[in-house]
RNA sequence: GGCGAGAUAGCUCAGUUGGUUAGAGCGCAUGAUUCAUAAUCAUGAGGUCCCGAGUUCAAUUCUCGGUCUCGCUACCA
């Protein structure tokens, strides 16, 4: 493997509309923090980034809901967060933010340099404006009727009643939120960046290079890869954001995605001047820490964008992580399923370590996994207080009470003796490998079975029944016990930096490097440790019951909302009522469309004609089943091409809040075509 | 519909380049112990390795088909 002179590790931004929750932290910033430490700990040349990324629609969304600047919405998050990450130990060597000058500044410069050199292509396309407030309209600005489930309160971009991703066009009566007004289509000019051009050099740099990728990042990669890669556009038409740097271009930003990830640069070069160094010198190593969701902008658009600059270094691995649950469903800011940083420190204050334990032994490396409060109170009675802080506390208490704190000397050393002192060698050698994996599940079981390993040995060699025969050999057991419980200090510290803090204190020793660990001469004989405290403490029942209750809360309540039946819409008048043509028509034929999970292709006769409607309605109807059914249809609606077939018409069905549907009939059969009204 | 990842003990996960009795932690049971926060140590029970077919002397592992979960993607007048 190749030798690097220095790290270069990047953490998510986490977007700046939101506070922190466990997933975000069992996912990204554990890890990230643990790979971090330890490698500090080994003296290398390390810098951990990370910031807030700050722009983009959803905050602007959020700034204008509550009536304030997108500046004070990303200030808001920007500090919790900052503070939240700060009090939980995550030490990054910056936490920046994209709404800094320098970011403007260096997003600008990367951009022109691409410019400059002709690597965009330039595209007119038609887009949403809106004449009143005189602004081209992002998808999130746009309101209108959903036309799955008739929700009016649907994005341009997603309906989040039905959860369908919409386009804009697709919307029944679009009005604009920033004035209230129908937009209009108008041409707009953007950038994009040709992916498709650096399409083989990708397949080459991943598919044949970074084979040791993690197999969901690899696989994810290949499937967009094998897909085609298509230009994307760099550029919006937003006032918040970085501003494209070219002539022509006011009222437009640069779109987040190229925005953010030179975020991770622009943070660098804030932290130091020799940034270059660790950007752009092949000798140093990048790793981006992220979660599933980001993988193609870090292996695919990332690198892409690196590449056609040309002077930076590409990530020589991205060990992606899958997604955490909450008590058995989905984590979710909008629903307010989650368990918040900020929350957490408030209502567990100094267990910091507890939730970096739970979030790391039951990490999701491999596949998507659960956090539930039972269990983390089980870690951290079963594991923490009664393997690890116990362990910690009989070396340190039989060492008060025999030798008044000293470091006794070891004397005569059996066979086993000398086995568990190599024992300390090879666990924290599996450490090591471990961590330097990405398996960081691996690394702290690993770690704790020093643990294990040092309560077996004293309740093997039992000092305190020794004690009463024969002295000398107590004397070498609690050497021993306490050179493990030394090394503990060393091997859990990138896991648990609190606590192994606290027992260095109590140990009575300075900073140690990884390297010193293994070594069985740590403490000095004769010298002094202190009374130690407890490490960690019992969960009792009822803490954990309080969390429990929020959380059913929360459930109870969505529930509630969840339940009602959608709300009325606004009054139309009898004149628009009737420009609808409602008519009875009956299926003649039904099959579906190739390829699509929901869509029927229906050829139907109206009365008036025989045509083809094509309806999204094969999750609730076998196309068998429906031949020979009357409907209620409208006929007037505007054609569409949908899937590549033309369909003439709506069919009317009936949909309840659960989703289902179903159709809107005559009740006795009537000749096709009678109006309906 | 296409693509990717996953499915192994009550729970959370390892593992098997195909080979006798499939492992760990937690939980559970029994015993030992009392230095330690009733903490520890030992022993044990517990598995159709998602289902079906194929290849093979031999399949949990390889191939094909299917089911379920998660993600990406197409689609909803």
């Amino acid at each position: 493997m190749k030798e690097y002179k220095r790290y270069l590790i990047t953490s998510a931004l986490p977007y700046a509309n939101g506070p922190i929750h466990i997933g975000h932290l069992a996912g990204v910033y554990v890890p990230s923090d643990i790979y971090t430490r330890y490698l500090r700990m080994k003296g290398v040349d390390v810098i951990s980034i990370c910031g807030s990324d700050e722009h983009g629609v959803p905050i602007t969304l959020k700034a204008r809901k509550e009536g304030i600047t997108p500046q004070e919405v990303v200030d808001r998050y920007h500090s919790l967060n900052k503070k939240a990450f700060e009090d939980f130990g995550i030490s990054f060597d910056i936490y920046s933010r994209t709404s800094n000058k320098i970011h403007y500044e260096t997003a600008s410069a990367f951009f022109k340099t691409l410019y400059d050199r002709g690597e965009f292509i330039e595209k007119t396309s038609e887009q949403y404006y809106d004449e009143e407030a005189g602004c081209f309209l992002a998808d999130r600005y746009i309101v209108g009727t959903c036309p799955h489930c008739g929700n009016e309160n649907a994005y341009g971009d997603q309906c989040e009643k039905c959860g369908t991703s919409l386009s804009p066009q697709d919307l029944i009566n679009p009005h604009s939120t920033v004035s209230g007004s129908k937009p209009v289509l108008r041409e707009t000019l953007h950038w994009y960046l040709p992916l498709d051009k650096y399409e083989p050099w990708l397949r080459k740099w991943i598919l044949e290079e970074h084979k040791e990728w993690k197999p969901n990042v690899y696989g994810q990669c290949k499937s967009w890869l094998d897909q085609g890669l298509q230009p994307r556009a760099v550029s919006r038409d937003l006032d918040w954001g970085v501003p494209v740097p070219v002539k022509g271009a006011e009222g437009k930003v640069l779109y987040v995605w190229f925005d953010a990830p030179i975020g991770y640069i622009s943070a660098t070069r804030e932290l130091t001047p020799e940034w270059e160094k660790y950007w752009k010198d092949e000798e140093t190593r990048m790793i981006h820490f992220i979660g599933k969701d980001n993988i193609v902008f870090h292996c695919i658009i990332f690198p892409a964008m690196l590449k056609a600059e040309g002077s930076y270094i590409l990530p020589d691995n991205v060990p992606a992580n899958e997604f955490l649950n909450l008590e058995n469903d989905k984590i979710s800011t909008s629903r307010n399923w989650a368990v918040w940083l900020h929350e957490y420190l408030e209502d567990f204050p100094g267990k910091q370590d507890v939730l970096r334990y739970v979030l790391c032994s039951n990490a999701p490396e491999t596949k998507d996994n659960d956090f539930t409060w039972k269990e983390f109170q089980a870690r951290n009675n079963s594991e923490l207080v009664a393997i690890l802080g116990n362990f910690v506390n009989r070396a340190l208490v039989l060492t008060n009470n025999y030798y008044e704190g000293k470091v006794p000397v070891r004397l005569k050393t059996t066979e086993n003796d000398e086995a568990v002192l190599n024992e300390i060698k090879n666990l924290k050698d599996n450490v090591s490998v471990a961590i330097e994996n990405f398996r960081f599940r691996e690394a702290l079981k690993e770690a704790m079975n020093l643990a294990r390993l040092g309560n077996k040995y004293l309740a093997d060699a039992e000092p305190w029944k020794v004690i009463k025969t024969d002295p000398d050999r107590v004397s070498t057991i609690m050497n021993i016990a306490l050179q493990i419980t030394a090394n503990l200090a060393i091997v859990c510290e990138p896991f648990l930096p609190f606590s192994m803090d606290r027992l260095r204190g109590w140990l009575n020793i300075k900073d140690l490097k990884w390297d010193d660990s293994g070594n069985p001469d740590l403490l000095k004989p004769g010298h002094q440790t202190l009374k130690p405290a407890l490490l960690f403490e019992k969960i009792e029942d009822d803490a954990i019951n309080r969390q429990i209750e929020k959380l059913l809360a929360t459930k109870k309540k969505n529930e509630a909302s969840a339940s009602a039946v959608a709300p009325g819409k606004s009054i139309v008048t009898f004149d628009e009522f009737s420009k609808i043509d409602i008519r009875t028509a009956t299926i003649l034929e039904a099959e579906k469309v190739p390829k699509t999970t929901k869509l029927l292709k229906l050829k139907i006769d109206t009365g008036l004609d025989t045509r083809t409607i094509v309806s999204g309605i094969a999750e609730h109807y076998k196309p068998e089943d429906i031949i020979g059914r009357q409907i209620s249809i409208i006929a007037n609606l505007e054609p569409r091409k949908i899937k590549g077939i033309e369909s003439k018409g709506m069919i009317l069905m009936a949909e309840d809040k659960d989703g289902r549907l179903v159709m809107v009939s005559p009740e006795n059969i009537v000749s096709n075509g009678s109006t309906v009204k």
